[in-house]
DNA sequence: AAAGTAATGCAACAATGTTTCATATGCAAC
DNA sequence: GTTGCATATGAAACATTGTTGCATTACTTT
């Protein structure tokens, strides 16, 4: 409660309801949430748009970071605390192609690649489809 | 133009001219397109509906992929043939946020990667944002 | 308490994707 | 080549997803 005031001061975000609200549903479902999820969640309490704004609103300041899905587009939270200026994101997505769910997998960071001449990346995003631990009894 | 009607037969397609000019875009292009670039390259020669079926078709058969984006979702031709049964595609994608393009790295394979106890993968997909040699002058 | 700034809700819109069904087309068998 | 069948297409209607403008509300600072 008091934690998601401070996340919010700390980015320089006023505190509302909505950004608590969707901030805590983060914390509590774990997972990727794609916008639908989180409609779904809070249900009628907050307009779409708000949350759309918020969702923005959260990724600028570094509170979310964008997953990758191959059905759509999902937000997850930024463990190690990133900023508006410099977002670190180099650890693994990994969806359960039986439960569905997307989660971070904070501890498995994408290796090294090697790119052709020419190339300068800067931002890497892996999904890895399969079945998660809990799906695979 | 042969080769084409080839490459709808191996995959027991119909030859129309839609998956002919869907599929001899993709061959022009080279880049991976969405459905929105099909549709402004093909004109008002096929209803939006068509090319919907049109790529859902090519991807069932292992004609395209599924190229994950950070702004929706992406599609490019499979380089080895893949089949309705197995798909393989382990290469990186390479998306330059300068002039917006991404394309296969067919050399690129993505590393091994040690998954925590219990994950069972299946499907990789590799996105790397940044510049790519046109645009890094 | 007042003023300024930022967030929200609402309406309207734009873009994207899906479903149904009648019609047209490709293809194989004759 | 013609016929018949299975499949692909186009059109309309709809569902979902995302965006923009503007008036109202709510936070914050003084």
């Amino acid at each position: 409660m008091e934690q998601l005031r401070k996340t919010l001061k700390v980015h320089n975000l006023r505190t509302t309801t909505c950004r608590e609200d969707v901030l805590s549903t983060f914390i509590s479902k774990k997972n990727a949430l794609s916008h639908g999820d989180l409609e779904g969640a809070l249900g009628e309490s907050y307009d779409r748009v708000t949350i759309y704004r918020t969702l923005k609103t959260f990724l600028e300041k570094g509170i979310i970071h964008k997953v990758l899905d191959d059905e759509g587009l999902r937000y997850a939270l930024c463990s190690h605390s990133c900023s508006e200026e410099k977002h670190q994101h180099d650890h693994i997505h990994f969806k359960c192609n039986t439960c569905g769910e997307t989660n971070c997998l904070e501890n498995q960071h994408i290796p090294e690649v090697q790119l052709p001449q020419g190339y300068l990346p800067e931002h890497f995003n892996l999904l890895i489809q399969g079945t998660c631990p809990k799906c695979n009894n």
